[in-house]
DNA sequence: ATCCAACTTGCATTATTATTCTTTATAATG
DNA sequence: CATTATAAAGAATAATAATGCAAGTTGGAT
C-alpha cells in the first residue's frame, strides 16, 4: 500500500499528542480508530520516530508523548558544555590556531567530551591529558572566535 | 538496603548520560558497575524518572537519554497555543470579565483544550461549543490583559 | 530497647516500545 | 503490459522499561 495516507496520519497522530495527554502508543492506536483511521500498535512506532516525538515525565510521574520540535540535542549540549566549562575550565591559552585548555587533575576527558558533543563551528578536534586539552581549529582567524566562545561559556 | 548512596549514584547516573551516548537501562547497569557502584536495571529506571531523564530521538535512529530540565512543557504549550490560535481564531471579543472566542466550524474544542493546557494566568475557565469558546477571566481588569494576549497571539 | 512508619531496593513479572520478517501495493522501466 | 524496484504496513517477536511485592534499613517516638 503505497500511500496518500500516510502524511495524513501523522498529522493526525501530531494533533493527538498535542492536544491530549497520550502516554502509550496503544492508546493513540485506539485514538486514531475512533476517527477513522485503522492502524496498528507497530505503525504507530514508526510514525512517532519520523515525527521526532518523544516521552516526557509528567510532574505526576505519568509519562507523555509530545512532538517539541526544539534543536533539543543543540540546546541541551550547549547548556551543558557551559555548565562543564564553568565547573572545570581553569584557564585558556592558544598559539596560532591551537587552543590549550587547562582544567583540574582527570577532568579534561569529561570537559573535552562535551567539547566534541557540542560541535563547535570551526573546530577541528581535540585530543586530551589528563588535565590538558588540545583544541586544532581550522586556522588562527577561527581560534580568535573559538577562544572567544569558549571564555565566555566558562564565565572567565 | 543502603540510602546514603542514592544521591551519589543519582548523581552518577547524570553524568553519565550526560557524557556518554546511552540508549538503554541495561547500559547504565554496567556502567554504574564498571564505576564500581551495582544497581538493578529496576532501580536504574527509578532513578531516571527520579531525575526526570527521558530519551530523546537522535538524528540518526537511535534514542539516548538526555537529564535537560528545560521548562519544556511550558514551552511547548505556548509554542502549540500560538500554532492554534494562529490557525483558528476568527475573532475575539468581550463583556465584562467574559471573553468569546470564535472559530471555525467544529474547531472550538480544540482551541479551548490548547488554552485549558496553558493555563493562562487570569482564567477561571472556559466553555467550548461548536464555533464558540466562553472564557471566564476573574474580573475586568484581567480580562483586558487575556483578550491583548489572545489577540497577540492569534494574530489579530 | 522496642516498635513503627517511611524508604529503598531487588526480584519477578507485566507493560510498553522497537524491530524483523513477510506480504502487498504502487511506481518506474523497458 | 510484464517485470523489477521500492515503500508501507501487519503479525509476531524481541528488546526495553515500568511496577507489584516482599524484604531489609533507618530514624525517630514511646
Amino acid at each position: 500500500m503505497k500511500s496518500t495516507k500516510k502524511p495524513q496520519r501523522q498529522h493526525l497522530l501530531k494533533r493527538l499528542i498535542e492536544t491530549n495527554s497520550i502516554s502509550a502508543q496503544t492508546q493513540l492506536v485506539e485514538a486514531m480508530a475512533s476517527k477513522g483511521i485503522q492502524v496498528t500498535q507497530a505503525t504507530v512506532a514508526r510514525d512517532l520516530a519520523e515525527i521526532g516525538a518523544i516521552k516526557v515525565r509528567g510532574q505526576n510521574g505519568i509519562n507523555v508523548y509530545t512532538v517539541d520540535e526544539l534543536p533539543q540535542k543543540q540546546t541541551t549540549t550547549v547548556q551543558h558544555l557551559k555548565r562543564v566549562l564553568g565547573e572545570w575550565t581553569i584557564e585558556v591559552k592558544y598559539s596560532a590556531n591551537l587552543v590549550v585548555l587547562r582544567t583540574p587533575p582527570g577532568s579534561a576527558h569529561v570537559v573535552a567530551s562535551a567539547l566534541d558533543r557540542s560541535g563547535i563551528q570551526g573546530v577541528l578536534g581535540t585530543v586530551a591529558g589528563d588535565d590538558t586539552i588540545l583544541i586544532v581549529t581550522e586556522n588562527n582567524l577561527k581560534r580568535v572566535s573559538v577562544v572567544k566562545y569558549l571564555k565566555e561559556l566558562a564565565g572567565l
